[in-house]
DNA sequence: TCTGTTGTAATAATAAAAATTACATCTGGA
DNA sequence: TCCAGATGTAATTTTTATTATTACAACAGA
C-alpha cells in the first residue's frame, strides 16, 4: 500500500460472505483473511450496508448479502465506497488568473468523463457472481484445469477493448 | 490534492505548448499557468520526452511537441507518466495463508484488467487535438456559443457507455 | 448479567504525490 | 571567453489520502 484498495477489500468481504453462508463470520475472521484489522473491515461493511449491498446487525456476527451475487456489480460496490469520485483527477489548482489554463482543465473534464463512463460501463458488467466463478475456476484449475466449471454467468466473455489492442507508442 | 494530477498537468503542458508555438516558453512560464513550480513542470516534461511526446533541449526554452496533436492520445501521455500502473488497485497484502483470500484477489485481477482495457481504449480515442478543440469551443462559446469551430476531429463524438446510462442503485 | 460482537468516531501511522532546493550542464549573446 | 538564463535531474521536505489502531457505547444471545 498505499494505493487505495477499498474496492478490492470490499469485494473480498462480499465474496468471503458468499463463500461462507453457514458458519459464524465475525469481522475479525474476515480481517484475518484480508490481513487487516476488524475495525477497517467494519468500516467497509458499513459503507456496503449504506449502499444496500449488505445486511448486518449490531452484535450479530452473521453478515449477509442484500442481493444475489449476480445482482451485485463492481460499480455498485464502487459507488458505495467512493461515491462519485472519479478514476482520473483534474488539477483544480491551476492559476485562476490564467484563462488558458482554466479552460484547458475544463476541456479535459469532458474527456475524463468519457473515460469514466467507459470504465463504469465495464464495472457494471462485472458481477460478484463473476468474481466467484473466476475464483472457483482458479480452484479447480489447480487440479483439473477446466474452464468456468459452473458457468452461472459467462465468465469467459472477455473484454475486448474496441479501440484494438495495446499499441506500442510510435 | 493529493489525488494524482500528473496526467492533467502533463496534458496542460502539451496544450500550452501547442497554443504557444511562437514565443519563448520557459518551464517557469508554464508553471505559472498550472500554478505550480518549474521543477515539477520539468519533471513531467522529462517523462513526456522519454515517452517521445515532447522535444526539448537543455538551456533552450522552446519545447516542441514531437508529434501532431492529433497523433498524441491521452493513453500515450498516461503511459509516459504512469507506465503500466492500473487505475484500480488490488490488495496484494492479503493473508498468504488464506487460500480463499489469495484466490479472490487473483479472480479480481481478471476483472480489473477488463476495466483497465476499457478505460485505456477510451483514452486511446482521445487526442490532444480533441482537447484543443474543446478548449477552442469553450472560448468561442463564451461569446458566440457555437460548437467545435474548427472541427479538425469530431469533438462531438460523445462517449456513450454501452452498458446504458448510469442507473440508481436498486 | 456476562461475553462477544457490531457500529462508529477519533486519532495515529504510512506512503504516494507534489513542492522545494540544489546544482551540474547547456544555449545564446555580449 | 564570460555571463545570464534555462534545462535536466537528483535529493529532500511537505502535504494529504489511505489504512491502521484505539476506544467505547449499544446490542445479541446464553
Amino acid at each position: 500500500m498505499k494505493y487505495p484498495t477499498r474496492l478490492s477489500d470490499a469485494v473480498h468481504i462480499m465474496a468471503f460472505i458468499a463463500l461462507n453462508p453457514v458458519e459464524r463470520l465475525s469481522s475479525e475472521k474476515i480481517a484475518e483473511s484480508i490481513h487487516t484489522n476488524p475495525a477497517y473491515v467494519r468500516q467497509l461493511m458499513s459503507a456496503l450496508r449504506k449502499g444496500n449491498l449488505l445486511l448486518s446487525t449490531r452484535g450479530h456476527p452473521r453478515p449477509e448479502l442484500a442481493r444475489e451475487p449476480r445482482d451485485i456489480t463492481l460499480l455498485d460496490a464502487y459507488r458505495a465506497l467512493e461515491g462519485n469520485k472519479p478514476l482520473l483527477h483534474q488539477d483544480t489548482h491551476t492559476n485562476p488568473a490564467c484563462g488558458v489554463g482554466v479552460n484547458i482543465q475544463l476541456a479535459l473534464r469532458d474527456c475524463y468523463d468519457c473515460v469514466q463512463a467507459q470504465a463504469e460501463a465495464a464495472m457494471r458488467r462485472i458481477t460478484l457472481q463473476e468474481v466467484l466463478d473466476r475464483y472457483a475456476a482458479r480452484l479447480t484449475g489447480l487440479e483439473g484445469h477446466k474452464e468456468t466449471p459452473n458457468g452461472s454467468q459467462d465468465s469467459s466473455r472477455g473484454c475486448s477493448a474496441d479501440g484494438s489492442a495495446d499499441s506500442p507508442e510510435g
